[in-house]
DNA sequence: CGAGTAATTAACTATCTAGTTCGTAACAAC
DNA sequence: GTTGTTACGAACTAGATAGTTAATTACTCG
């Protein structure tokens, strides 16, 4: 029935133990918040022991930090492949919007972790010494975006590139991070289908609108 | 030295140990989390023991939600307190954006109380019937606004009132609740003094701008 | 094939933590 | 005062939890 592979499978295979501590280990913090995380819970959701969590880690928090790290690896990864370089500014920062908030919706257990480090004041990001040095060139791309607009004046508004990206990134976070109190209070799941598309427009509607600027009244 | 008042300081004060244990805990609780926040480590920090908590609110988990009950409950009493009716549309929802950005900005640690609320998938909330009927009436607020600007034709952008609610609440909540990751990635604070009136007009700008609509290139 | 190393397991421990027990002291009503 | 009730405190407990110890098994390479 199962033919036996010419490279039989490992029955001790370190990197494939460690990633799925770090996959497992991922979803339990993203589940529980690093304190409510269980240690023994990760271990008896996979075929290992607790033992080779601090073989490998050394401790929970460093097991914490790790999942972090690959967490924000694949972000940034997404990032790089971004083009929108080829369009017109406007057309570029409205596709880059909605680009961030399909890359949200995809990636909603990242969100969580992130908010989880909020509330411990970004204390592990600071220790990891991989993540502090994570400069997003998202900014870059948005600078020279905001630039080609103000230069043809189809951006009136003055604009800073990271102000830009916080009111991108506020919209698309918020809509998964808040989704469940947002629900309890005005009854309303932000993240169900029904609503997706139209809240990936609105973004998009949103930061053009701004920077188009001509809202202020005389 | 000190008088003796007229009527003496009660040495037991059944308000006032519970309202010292709610203000403690939440403290306690949006520094650590749910899970994070210790019962003992309340305790310690006033002037009464651990048995009080129990005597007063049966479980960790209902000291949890009560604070959440207060902290949602000033929030609602100072929702009741904006009046912009009297304002042209477009003025009303700008003063609206900012009056909701001034609310977060002095209340930080509520912003940080729902975040831990979101992680635990607003499990709590839904067990207190106080927060589940909290239908908040800044919807019809946001309704008369639009409704008298669409009239007006002051609004091109035909939005829907929970929509906008949201776009708002998004910029202002993301500002406090992510302040710590983003300074580590972006090294700015946006909660910072030199920040803070200029992010508080964006809201402003680019709700209207973003009502106000012609966006869309032909 | 034999020795050394890397990976793995099961059982253990010290500590921490939510929740309790039981007794006592202040207050109010009469 | 006496009595009943509300508020309070110190010490305790049962279970959970991060982290360890030490033995064992698979794999590698000469």
């Amino acid at each position: 029935m199962t033919p036996r592979p010419a490279v039989p499978e490992r029955q001790r295979d370190a990197d494939r133990t460690r990633a799925e501590i770090l996959e497992v280990a991922q979803r339990e913090f993203a589940r529980r918040g690093y304190a409510g995380a269980r240690v023994d819970e990760i271990a008896e959701s996979m075929r290992t022991t607790k033992r080779m969590i601090y073989y490998y880690f050394g401790s929970k928090e460093q097991l914490y930090i790790a999942v972090l790290e690959k967490a924000y690896a694949e972000v940034r990864e997404a990032e790089r492949l971004v083009d929108v370089e080829h369009l017109a500014p406007v057309e570029a920062i409205r596709t880059l919007a909605e680009l961030t908030f399909d890359h949200h919706d995809a990636h909603r257990e990242f969100i969580t972790l992130v908010a989880i480090e909020n509330i411990h004041r970004a204390e592990h990001i600071r220790k990891s010494e991989v993540l502090a040095n994570l400069g997003t060139p998202v900014l870059d791309l948005i600078g020279r975006i905001l630039a080609a607009g103000q230069a043809r004046g189809d951006f009136v508004t003055e604009a800073d590139a990271i102000d830009v990206h916080m009111m991108i990134s506020a919209f698309c976070v918020f809509r998964v991070s808040n989704q469940h109190t947002f629900a309890a209070l005005f009854d309303r799941d932000m993240t169900a289908p029904e609503h997706r598309s139209r809240l990936r427009r609105m973004v998009g509607e949103m930061t053009v609108a701004y920077l188009r600027g001509a809202s202020t009244p005389s």
